[in-house]
DNA sequence: TAAGTAGGTAAATAATATTTACTGATTGCT
DNA sequence: AGCAATCAGTAAATATTATTTACCTACTTA
């Protein structure tokens, strides 16, 4: 279903090996994250949570936030498999879109610091459009795509409507809707939130 | 219409008087973040922009980010002064809503500092959240729901969608939409842009 | 068995942010 | 008029943090 070569390619070339030393340093930025901000954390705090000298960071990764990326790309493989999961044997566009948007949530209110690295933390350096987190956050992006393009083609889906904005509206709702989350913590019911998100989205404000 | 005393009060306090210094500070982060990330500006460089000391900067400003935030600041103090102008004679909650969806289209369209600062470098950050900019966040977002609220009271808008939500949906597709307008700097065509949200928000995806 | 390489360390250095102690000018006050 | 305060600003020291360097050991493999 999502498991395009590409992607593939990509989640197994890390699963492979990766020694003890990297996997700590990877485990110690999520851990720190949880109740930090991605500038707040130095090189030594890192190394100390992971139990590894400041220096064997740099030889795994270019720099501090090169960490952030790999931190990244692990939760968005993580994210690519169950979302491939959940899609089997749902037909129908705007079905997909439902449960996408359903997934999407669900990811964020659990995973907060998932939710706070790629709404808060990546998308303000260049190196983040460079790295591997994001070709798989690409990907994504064209599935969906794909996705609202079946269901222009086949009617369930206003042909007036280019696709990018509708995938804009989507996730930038879902995004705002969780910000809060993100942020200051607050609590998101995933049900009741998507079936909002799909209501608004699918048939619009106007009465 | 948007003049609510807090409002005001903030905007007054600073345009008072300000020493040349403070001002050139500001200019010369505005200027930097043109085509620099925050992340990668030092206080040397900006001291040199503005052509003072760097220890004029915390004579000023508590850190690096408080520049920022101050710079935020005065661009949001013209946004929401542009928008009090742009709803004048404007009546209807749907009416209301598209124009802002409008005005703020065009802002981040047509200044790519200030949607780079709002979208991208701010929120990661505590002190944001304790700063003058984002108390005018806030009090825009209050306005926005009051605006909401009237359309769902007088029938205009559907009864059984939050007001968050509704916002939510509202904003997050703008941002989104303009996303790659603040990183890549690819260009926004505003009136279609506000075209097809504004229609997409209205009436829904589905056929 | 020796050459390379992978995983790792400790300490030096470089880059940056922040603080401190100090001017000279202006302003309000009796 | 004279004189504290305060304001705008500087220069240099210091503290913090990121990054580099040189090295060590164990394990493969040719």
């Amino acid at each position: 279903m999502l498991s395009k070569k590409y992607l593939t390619d990509i989640m197994e070339s890390q699963t492979v090996s990766s020694p003890p030393g990297k996997l700590k340093i990877i485990n110690a930025m999520r851990t720190l994250l949880d109740d930090r901000t991605f500038e707040s954390l130095t090189i030594s705090e890192i190394a100390v949570t992971a139990g590894v000298t400041e220096g064997l960071i740099y030889k795994y990764f270019r720099d501090k936030r090169d960490v952030l990326h790999h931190v990244l790309r692990e939760h968005y493989e993580q994210f690519l498999v169950q979302i491939d999961r959940d899609l089997q044997g749902i037909d129908g566009a705007l079905n997909k879109l439902k449960k996408i948007i359903w997934s999407s949530i669900e990811r964020y209110a659990n995973h907060r610091v998932f939710a706070r690295i790629i709404l808060l933390e990546v998308r303000n350096s260049e190196e983040y459009f460079q790295s591997e987190a994001y070709a798989l956050v690409r990907q994504f992006n064209r599935i969906i795509i794909d996705i609202i393009n079946e269901g222009i083609a086949n009617g369930e889906i206003r042909e007036n409507l280019p696709s990018a904005y509708i995938r804009n509206a989507i996730f930038g709702t879902i995004e705002h809707s969780c910000l809060n989350r993100a942020i200051f913590n607050e609590s998101v019911s995933t049900n009741e939130a998507a079936k909002v998100i799909t209501e608004l989205l699918f048939n619009g404000i106007k009465r």
